[in-house]
DNA sequence: TAGTGGTCTAGACCACTCG
DNA sequence: GAGTGGTCTAGACCACTAG
């Protein structure tokens, strides 16, 4: 049984918006096998490489993922989670408000002199020094963000103590600092991940993120916490109340 | 002359990496040519084929724009310009503030009947008409977003007459209807656009967007105006204070 | 008209998975 | 061993751009 195509447009393109409107109907269903390259040939009466063009592109387009030897499997939709930003949420919050399970990683750190923009930002001399976290978030187990905080050694003197047994850089904060940062302003941006966070999100290089740089404030005025997270696309809305 | 490959990696891959560090390098200069498919064949002895896999590479990953008949050129790294959200601030007050060239072009307009979230988020009955209209807004002359708003008929009876010579939306709004919408919420996503929407801004369809979802109110409290933009990730900053 | 990218065919060999 | 996706070759015709 073989497929007819329209004329007006490329076949590749053909075969792959079909291919996409049979996985938004539920025809090829989440986590299961679509048919095989062979299969769509026969299927659609082409050459192999126009089907791996269309494949392609599903990929791309994060509907489909390729195992060799096995198949293309369809994604599993996300239905992003909705993150409420103001000036005093953060992130376990926000994951306990909506009964998520959540957890946090801290994957680096270090102590060290402030560049050009974390001095503008933390109005810092180049002399005092930061910590700088680089923290991985899941959410029901699967990664969800990677943020690059970076705090004045000032505010938070010998942090390194409190970094062993982590588990929330806010609780840290207030157990130990006594501080309540509140957030004073976010920039929102859409990119591709740098190689190195496609890796720690697990996630293609094509898989948009949403970049948001906030700075937090002592509630009396002065910087304390100046964040670039890098998250999930598809995995995360963010609401802003006026 | 031909260019040495590495063993360890597929082909393609090679070739890609190899552009994207002469990008980087300023090898090949933004807005300029890169060598033609002919060429790269002769340059890295392989198949036309194999070249086209890594343009496409580049290409998704937003290095350089093909041309039919003319080449492939390298994208202009664009410097994001940053738009402020707050309660009362619409795009062309933004433009204004920071002297950028702006411009507003009705796409296409309709009246009709409300979708179930449309209803839900202006408070609407079924038989409650509602004006949808696309707008394209450009700055520097390229096109930064489109953007779907709809009101209800109730607020702006007739609209249709003021569409003639669209300009601004805001404009239309005060001139004619006393109206001063506020900006009662915003949803922030990271997303790749829909086939439609790259080709009005012009872009590959893997270049991110940001995805804007806003309610305006009356300033008394009604909801008047509940849009969706899709703006060029990589022209777009925005930035939120709390 | 020559050169460029866009589409498509036909066929080959490889690496991997699974029964 | 049969089936799957990954890589690559060789060649064809088309649509578009520019001199």
């Amino acid at each position: 049984m073989t497929m007819k195509l329209n004329e007006d447009m490329p076949c590749h393109l053909e075969i792959s918006e079909y291919l996409i409107r049979n996985i938004q109907s539920g025809i090829f269903r989440e986590n299961e096998k679509i048919p095989s390259e062979n299969e769509l040939c026969l299927k659609f009466n082409v050459n192999r490489h126009v089907i791996r063009q269309a494949l392609t592109r599903l990929t791309n387009l994060g509907w489909i993922t390729p195992f060799q030897g096995k198949g293309c499997y369809v994604n599993s939709l996300q239905k992003p989670i909705q993150y409420v930003l103001s000036s005093n949420t953060r992130f376990s919050d926000n994951m306990e408000n909506l009964g998520v399970v959540h957890q946090s990683k801290l994957l680096s750190w270090e102590k060290g002199l402030p560049s050009r923009v974390e001095m503008k930002n933390l109005l810092l001399s180049e002399k005092q020094a930061v910590y700088r976290l680089e923290i991985l978030r899941f959410i029901e187990g699967q990664p969800l963000s990677v943020t690059t905080t970076v705090m004045p050694e000032e505010e938070v003197p010998q942090l390194e103590i409190y970094l062993q047994e982590f588990k929330s850089l806010y609780q840290i904060m207030l157990d130990h600092y006594q501080l309540r940062p509140v957030r004073s302003r976010s920039i929102f941006q859409a990119s591709l991940p740098l190689l190195r966070d496609a890796k720690v999100l697990e996630i293609p290089e094509n898989i948009p993120i949403i970049q948001i740089e906030s700075l937090m404030n002592h509630p009396t005025g002065n910087s304390i916490e100046y964040s670039i997270a890098r998250i999930r696309g598809d995995m995360h809305k963010c609401l802003v109340e006026f």
